[in-house]
DNA sequence: TCTGGGGTCCTAGGACCC
DNA sequence: TCTGGGGTCCTAGGACCC
């Protein structure tokens, strides 16, 4: 017998991690802000059920959600970060086949069962997550990674399958003939829209396209996909993590900001964040971009969006390198007179800190490494900018809104919850 | 006033080379 | 009069994912 896939899915993972500390919070509606407090990214089913909608700004549904009482957090990453860690390492114990596919879902490939079922494994795998972790999860199993993701939405809506779905125990196309393409893995808005104007409106209906047709009208990775709800396997289980191609950090502003100095520290500041995570990868860059973008959705002003790519003259971890570099390129790009809503920075061409290539033409800079690390040390220890780059401002009044942000949990000494006890 | 951030992959077209 | 063909690399843009 072949091996299926197990698609994991942790249950809207970001109001999940919120309950965790809060227990009062259980059986309220919860929803989670995207950076900046700009727009809705997790809701608990409470918060769905009243109709909040994914990916809604917040200033347009603010009143609303205080009318009904909806609980509102800004996105705690290091919480969020810390709980998959544990929930990730828990399914490595359990099922060693496994590929970390994002911060709230897994695959997992599952093994032959000796007796039972495969869904009462999963509902056993299922139990097990949420005793150790207290998060819950679905989890769908199908022939494919794509079935499996069939698989798992319907674990998730339909409550009497009790959060776990074996397609393969089921008729696959009377479930894909009731299934909207849109819904399908890898079938997004545009090719959605593209697909209902030809007709195809089902999973079933996209299975049973032509190749020829598909390859041409959705190339190649729409053919794929197709394939794979056919239950060929085309996408594989990536269990050993594949290193980064590009690392980036962008970020909004608090404010519509005019001036070159405050966009200049805010991009310094955005490279600290970029290298201490190539530093973390042990990885180098050998080049980099740097964009700069007014708000998109202004009625009043043109959008202007620039970008620029810096190569650098060697392949390099160093923040202050990185900035040098970055800050010239950056007054290349920009326009007075305009507002600024966001500049960021894309670190690429990575190759391993082993795989330094020296410059034929100057010597290598020896002591640049071990200040950076010093840096990152202190860093760890005392937090984030407790030593930073000059270049990256002090006040920096353009830092973006996190109003409602729950503590660091499990990360950080100072955050701890505190339980108090008393006797009988 | 206020609309996220960090990734990946694919394709088309142009530059360039022999 | 009449100006090739095949290959590679790079970039921009578009699409997707969570």
């Amino acid at each position: 017998m072949s091996k299926l896939f197990a698609l994991v899915d942790c249950n809207n993972f970001y109001a999940s991690c919120e309950r965790l500390f809060a227990p009062q919070l259980i059986g309220r509606p919860v929803v989670v802000l995207s950076n900046n407090d700009g727009c809705i990214i997790a809701r608990s089913n409470e918060a769905k059920a009243l109709g909040i909608a994914m990916g809604a700004p917040y200033f347009k549904c603010e009143k609303l959600l205080k009318a009904r009482g909806v609980e509102v957090f800004s996105s705690n990453y290091a919480l969020y970060g810390d709980i998959s860690s544990r929930v990730m390492s828990l399914l490595g114990q359990l099922e060693p086949e496994m590929e970390v596919y994002s911060i709230d879902e897994a695959f997992l490939h599952l093994t032959a069962m000796a007796g039972g079922t495969l869904t009462d494994y999963g509902r056993e795998l299922r139990r097990t997550v949420r005793r150790w972790t207290g998060i819950p999860v679905s989890i769908g199993i199908g022939p494919t990674k794509t079935l499996a993701k069939v698989a798992g939405h319907l674990a998730k809506k339909n409550e009497a399958l009790q959060g776990v779905f074996d397609i393969t125990s089921a008729d696959v196309d009377e479930i894909l003939g009731r299934f909207p393409v849109a819904e399908v893995w890898g079938i997004g808005r545009r090719l959605a829209e593209r697909l209902t104007l030809c007709g195809v409106t089902t999973a079933l209906d996209l299975k049973n396209c032509g190749d020829g047709w598909l390859r041409k009208k959705l190339s190649i990775t729409g053919l794929r996909t197709a394939m794979e709800l056919r239950g060929v396997p085309c996408l594989t289980l990536e269990n050993c993590p594949v290193s980064r191609k590009s690392i980036a950090s962008s970020k909004s502003f608090g404010y519509q900001v005019e001036s070159l100095t405050e966009l200049k520290e805010a991009l310094a500041t955005y490279i600290e964040q970029a290298a201490v995570r190539l530093r973390g990868q042990h990885l180098l860059a050998n080049s980099l971009e740097i964009s700069l973008t007014t708000n998109r959705f202004s009625k009043t002003a043109a959008h202007y969006s620039g970008r620029a790519v810096v190569t650098l003259p060697e392949a390099t971890a160093s923040t202050t390198v990185l900035i040098r570099h970055a800050l010239p390129a950056l007054s290349g790009l920009y326009r007075p007179g305009l507002c600024y809503q966001k500049a960021g920075v894309v670190l690429f061409g990575l190759v391993p800190e082993t795989f330094y290539q020296a410059n034929l033409f100057r010597p290598r800079d020896q002591k640049g490494g071990a200040l950076m690390a010093a840096l990152d040390q202190i860093n760890a220890r005392w937090g984030r900018a407790t030593i930073q780059h000059g270049a990256a401002g002090f006040a920096k009044p353009w830092k973006n809104r996190q109003e409602q942000k729950s503590p660091a949990y499990t990360t950080s000494w100072q955050e701890l919850p505190v339980v108090k006890a008393s006797l009988p």
